[in-house]
DNA sequence: GGTGCTCACAAGGTTACTTTGTGAGCATGC
DNA sequence: GCATGCTCACAAAGTAACCTTGTGAGCACC
């Protein structure tokens, strides 16, 4: 839960833009807010952390060495954000943009809202016009479906076998890892790795049946004596939080948990004698090649890094 | 700059809390505003988003398959203004916690909000009172003397050679890694790679002199012929921005462009024949071990990954 | 049928923000 | 030396958003 000393996303952004044209008034204007109001907002924030984040002149303002903390930290907040705004942008129905797309849910989740950041930034740069992207979220099978019938032109799917008579090309990884607690047996031993034969046999925590993850997971182990599992949620969120308090293992997208990894609020955990790791790939119909235009664009910012 | 379809971070954090709880009069309890204004807050943000988020019903909310998607983006703009949030509390001196610690500018801005909200959490976790954090961020020099005068308890310092008088934890390193933008001749190359007399040769992208990273670098290439840089920036952000727009290539701390690294915003290029890694160390003074309490456990937690 | 939960609608008040107008300090140029 | 243009701050008034309180309706359980 968040404290009350949090400034809004709109103030950090204009923190961030004062930082970089060095004037309050100048910062107003690009986020198109009078200057009084812009002066307002930052005081608003200083009071909130309790000290002077700008230094203000009569030509110009820099931030104080707070501010540039502060202006880091907020940037890390922005990044997130405009990948939240790329989604939703992709989501909105209303004003269909020129591309329609679809993705399976680990894709849409955890990378398209980064791919679309990125192509955007990179078509700007180039001075390009960003192209406006819709986006249909479901499963892999439904995704080959709608690419197939044509109701899409691009798609992005995910596990090992190409849809019948789609192209294809990979764009990423998905390896689901397996996570403990920091404070769970298997996170303090030495070398931090267990058995296939480990995992299976003990209690899990899991998605509930039908879930990718899950399938993905019950395939892998499909050969061995299986435990019950200790809990069944239906998010992966619920699971993060779950494993997190210590109850027990789970194993989860490698996207989903890279946050958490970083910050050590779970453990990861190698399981030997077991690959659990899924392709993800752009897959349309027709030539070898994407269609022409900001399809294939897309496709190759994706492939980028694969 | 942010689309205008942005949720404010109170209403992000509403949602995932609906998500968690599976009622938004819950949600508004908990977060201590009333069922009618957590409803309205939702219904403005599925305006904004042009879906239903929530499927309500007469005994309970669940999200919808787009809620879903949303509170996943969602969940990372939080997580981020968490460490925010740590940051700043750690910044107010109006309530002096009960630890005063100084840090590097290094360590302030990447690592020690994650440690904060990481402890915390852990704290939590296992009943305990959070211990509250008083921050000062400085350079490494000014850390070592305040915590030799006594000022603060515990300091986080970077570079190798240890303070006199100090003991001290390695708690991390920070490498210095050489970026370019994705269009740059050095990212399209095969292996990515090149020499440490051709980094040299090559101007770059810096920060003005004195900086922490700008010293290592100088150090780093000292016997080799330099050229001049291509541009002189004064912050990491503006330095990130150059290189992504194609300035040239810059050398910046890991923790620093974790972020565009993943997102393919700036591309890494590998420097053969050069060391460019920093140790970042708790230091305090007296005995082997940090002072009992909290001091001890927030070197505890930063020290589990070093 | 009562009780307790869910959420939605409506009215009123408060807060916060924004705009408009104004003033003062500093640098530049004539 | 003075005008011009930039900077930011202060003050007043209007607006818009939000939150709270009060109320009602549907569903489930006892």
């Amino acid at each position: 839960m968040l404290g009350p000393h949090v400034p809004d996303l709109r103030a950090l952004e204009l923190l961030v833009v004062v930082a970089r044209t060095g004037s309050l008034g100048a910062a107003a204007t690009e986020l198109g807010i009078s200057q009084q109001a812009a002066s307002s907002r930052v005081r608003t924030m200083e009071a909130l952390v309790g000290e002077p984040l700008v230094a203000r002149s009569k030509r110009g303002s820099e931030l104080t060495p707070t501010g540039e903390l502060v202006v880091q930290w907020a940037d890390r907040v922005l990044d997130a954000a405009q990948e939240l705004d790329a989604g939703i942008a992709a989501l909105r129905v209303d004003r269909r943009g020129h591309l329609d797309i679809a993705a399976s849910l680990t894709i849409a989740e955890h990378l398209l809202p980064g791919w679309l950041v990125g192509l955007r930034t990179h078509q700007v740069q180039r001075g390009q016009q960003p192209t406006e992207v819709t986006m249909t979220a479901t499963n892999t099978a439904r995704v080959a479906e709608l690419v197939e019938a044509g109701d899409v032109v691009l798609g992005f799917v995910e596990g090992p076998e190409a849809p019948r008579g789609l192209r294809r090309r990979l764009v990423g990884t998905d390896e689901l890892v397996v996570v403990v607690g920091p404070q769970h047996p298997w996170a303090l031993r030495a070398r931090r790795r267990v058995s296939a034969e480990t995992l299976a046999a003990t209690p899990l925590v899991v998605r509930e049946a039908g879930s990718g993850t899950r399938t993905v997971l019950e395939r892998a182990l499909a050969d061995r004596p299986r435990a019950t599992p200790a809990l069944e949620l239906s998010s992966t969120a619920a699971v993060r939080a779950a494993v997190a308090a210590g109850a027990g293992p789970a194993a989860v997208g490698a996207h989903a948990v890279r946050d958490d990894l970083l910050t050590g609020r779970l453990v990861r955990v190698a399981v030997t004698g077991l690959d659990l790791t899924r392709r993800l790939h752009a897959v349309w119909k027709g030539g070898p090649h994407p269609p022409e235009g900001p399809a294939r664009e897309l496709v190759a910012w994706a492939a980028r890094r694969p």
